[in-house]
DNA sequence: CTGAAAGCGCTTACAG
DNA sequence: CTGAAAGCGCTTACAG
């Protein structure tokens, strides 16, 4: 490894002051266009690296933000992720990318990290149980926070995630429409908001089309394919021999799909089976799951410009913003038969 | 936002100096032990922050690693990023990720964004096309590269990855065995050491069987769930009418045995299919896969040891570490029956 | 249009 | 066992 290149190197190169070199790298129209070139060219040559770390300790902005969500590997939010990525990218900022696991404890050391390392923002999805001087210790530290997909209670943050309560209201009632009546929920947890509002929406949905709510219909904790697959067994021996079951989210879907068919009953005939997101699987899976669109790419990309409008200065509306759900008719759903 | 707290601060509330304050807090024995915690206690009834970016300015280690590969939702890469993370964690070292989608450019910038923060080293699946010089300006910089899951030609790094021509020859044999005769190869791709050494293991377990190569019973190209769904209206129309499916990888499996499905087929009956990584949803798909276990986790595990291991000093022999795959025989094979 | 100098918040020899 | 001082590599008023 060569010696190290700093901006005193390529002043001394050139005769020059450093002050100059720092002004003439970025731009500066302080500096002549000829000798903004020539310095440039030569920091080129010299392979100079910009130390961020001098620069961010000066000026104390470092270009980092930080998201930290329950589990990248979970395409929900990989797809969230995926249009906040691309929506950095566009303003030069690096982003530091956590997942939590639901342990508050590991979401409050990815928060401190972010912290000594002087960054600028975070986007995330809370982990059950977040006390809210979590989140404070962001704000009050100069470090504005986003939510996403997930809400908070007592915190008032620019909040972005789905309408859930009306996304499950969507898939109620279309099986409610081909003439189910007994509808199990599957998945899903009361601890996250996310979880108590869906399955609020359903119970409303019943309530309307003057169905009787059983809370035995309801097999909660699933969140996982593995969760949908092993709740197959379960599903199918209820005594009430639903016709139908509301998904927590695809992934519990397609799991539970192949549970069903592998007990040899068929999808979207014998069961009707609704999922939650819209995954780019969903479309591919076997049958193809009816289901609602979350817009994750919304999601992420409103989080992700709320962050940098923030950053710029402009202070939009805290607050929660709902983005509307869209019903995908797909095969997995039919007209019931009774079992 | 309160005013600032940085060691000084500290350092003034309790008459000391700002040395034995930065000595304390690291849990230096040359700070005597009552000191020790009056100081401890101090910061955080202060609110203490750790400025990493100053210290690291000051020792020239910033306890960042970087990892990119080509893309976190595939989750064959999300089961190595987990095994880094949980040996990073471990380790106290902050991960930044990034997705490089096959993009010389994007890798590039990362690269280099890394150097400006300092890291520590960077693991990386290389993208396709990236020149020799891109990851020689990361170790001339004196940030150490490790390779996963591909390999690059003309670079000497320590590389962790399965045997893939061993793996998909363990595949291949497999459906030889069950007495298939016509068995195409579906999807991947020329452009990396993994698409080659794949193909390249299909083609001698054939030759070892005196089964005749064709190369129209491949189909290159899909890599994804959608790749391997839209790839199967090809391979059912193949004139050869082929009895099994060797697929890249278990992604384009599931999506190729999704669209066999819906072409009123009986996979593991009227067709066999194999898969390739072992994803955690493969042993739940419908049917269950047969593949071929790609050792994820120790991929991910022995390269983030490699790497702590260099930057703790040791330097560990470089080259290729191949990792062996294992067989994992489920329900998406049978016994040969032409078509 | 360019330069000299201070300072961001740490750590680390060096003294005592 | 504790302190005074230099320095990591930038940026930013302030001069000229």
């Amino acid at each position: 490894m060569a010696q190290k290149i700093k901006l005193s190197t390529i002043a001394e190169s050139l005769g020059l002051s450093t002050a100059t070199i720092s002004l003439a790298l970025r731009d500066s129209p302080l500096v002549a266009a000829d000798t903004r070139e020539k310095i440039k060219e030569q920091a080129r040559t010299l392979g100079y690296i910009y130390n961020r770390r001098a620069a961010s300790l000066r000026t104390s902005r470092s270009g980092i933000i930080g998201v930290v969500v329950h589990d990248v590997m979970n395409p929900f939010y990989g797809e969230i992720l995926k249009a906040i990525e691309s929506e950095l990218d566009r303003s030069r900022h690096t982003f530091i990318l956590s997942n939590h696991y639901d342990s508050v404890e590991k979401q409050r050391t990815f928060i401190e990290t972010l912290l000594q390392l002087g960054g600028d923002g975070v986007i995330m999805s809370p982990a059950i149980g977040t006390p809210i001087e979590d989140v404070k210790l962001a704000e009050q530290n100069g470090m504005p926070a986003i939510l996403v997909a997930r809400t908070m209670d007592g915190v008032d943050l620019p909040t972005y995630r789905g309408d859930d309560s009306y996304g499950i209201s969507l898939a109620t009632n279309h099986l409610i429409g081909l003439g189910h009546r007994t509808i199990a929920m599957i998945g899903g947890t009361d601890q996250t908001s996310t979880g108590r509002d869906r399955y609020q929406g359903y119970v409303n949905a019943l309530r309307k089309a003057n169905i009787e709510v059983d809370p035995n219909l309801r097999i909660p904790g699933p969140r996982s394919m593995q969760g949908g697959y092993e709740a197959a067994v379960n599903f199918l021996s209820l005594p009430q021999k639903p016709t139908a079951a509301v998904c927590w989210n695809d992934l519990v879907a397609i799991g539970l799909m192949n549970g069903i068919a592998r007990a040899g009953l068929i999808v979207g005939q014998d069961i009707s089976v609704t999922g939650y997101d819209d995954l780019e699987q969903a479309a591919i899976s076997m049958p193809a799951l009816t289901t609602v669109s979350n817009q994750q790419a919304d999601v992420g990309r409103l989080a992700a410009r709320a962050l940098l409008d923030r950053l710029a200065g402009s202070h939009e509306p805290d607050g929660i913003h709902l983005i509307r759900p869209e019903m995908r008719i797909r095969q997995s759903t039919g007209i019931c038969r009774p079992r």
